[in-house]
DNA sequence: CTCAGTGTTCACTTTTAATTGAACAAACCC
DNA sequence: GGGTTTGTTCAATTAAAAGTGAACACTGAG
């Protein structure tokens, strides 16, 4: 096989602009709780032209190979990045999904529904814990806390798909 | 000095609502990356009809004076508590703010704007690496991916105050 | 002034999260 | 079959975050 003119920009120091955009989503995905690796990862595919393979990511960041499986795996499940078939090359590639309606609705199913389906979860709990309270002025308070947490997880679940709509022209 | 009623409760157990509540609240403000302890104190206020002192969540939580101070400083900052004065009482008594327009609010100017800013931040140096860029296709694309990002933010900074209105009724 | 009550700070410890890298599996080619 | 490339998994390591508690400052009471 001969030479691929890539390995030589492989290993390659990222230049300004790469570098920029890597550091500014390391630094953005901390916002959504995600870990550096994956806000890399995603920076730098952000920031190139061709998709690139977990190789590329390895190789550019300088980060292992398990960090980028992981981090890639992150990356699809949330539907941040879109896997592209090349021609003649078995691994895949991949490129940034851009597109902020699609970030923000991968982020509310893979984190935010679940988060709040726990709370469903625990709110039932808490009704069922109200019965045996003694007191009945406590139980009159806490049967309004209560009350106010679900409505708070009914605003939130009116709230998302309206967010989503805003975010999709 | 006469022994005070309350010593009696205040090393009490939490009741299942109490500890219902601390553990929603706990978990709850994972997802907007706070501490347990944070999460916890506010649950316990919330789960109070009296206004709390900070000794009381630290024996009632059984956490460190420690942790109760930072953690009702981020709250108090995050406008997430109301301090109360009480008559006769030199200490400061806290309740939890549960008008959920608040709540955002104060979240969104503590954590989500900084946050905003240090991007604005980092877009400008971004602009500023594009003038180095050497082949003119890369800087072309360089330059729509920075402008993406602009993009982005600009349209965090139109949505943010939506969420507020929408939130405040 | 001294003392007890209250709260903050911060160096240290503990706990949790993130990353690594070696072992493994699968797909493809010869 | 062997050998190579590609990617995943997971126990061990490393790094980061959270929590602790002793030292300190302040305040009001006696």
């Amino acid at each position: 096989m001969e030479t691929e003119p890539k390995d030589a920009e492989l290993t390659q120091d990222l230049n300004p602009v790469e570098a920029g955009l890597v550091a500014f989503f390391i630094d953005g995905v901390r916002l959504v709780g995600l870990p550096p690796s994956v806000g890399g990862i995603y920076g730098l595919l952000f920031a190139s032209r061709e998709p690139l393979s977990l190789n590329d990511c390895v190789c550019r960041l300088k980060i292992s190979k398990g960090s980028a499986s992981q981090g890639l795996r992150v990356l699809r499940q949330l539907g941040a990045v879109k896997e592209v078939e090349l021609e003649n090359q078995r691994r895949v590639f991949y490129k940034a999904e851009t597109q902020l309606k699609r970030l923000v609705g991968g982020f509310i199913r893979e984190e935010i529904r679940p988060h709040l389906d726990s709370g469903a979860q625990k709110s039932a709990e808490l009704h069922a814990a109200l019965k045996d309270v003694e007191g009945a002025e406590d139980r009159t308070f806490y049967q309004s806390q209560v009350g106010q947490v679900d409505q708070w997880m009914k605003q939130a679940r009116k709230v998302l798909p309206l967010l989503q709509k805003v975010l999709g022209e």
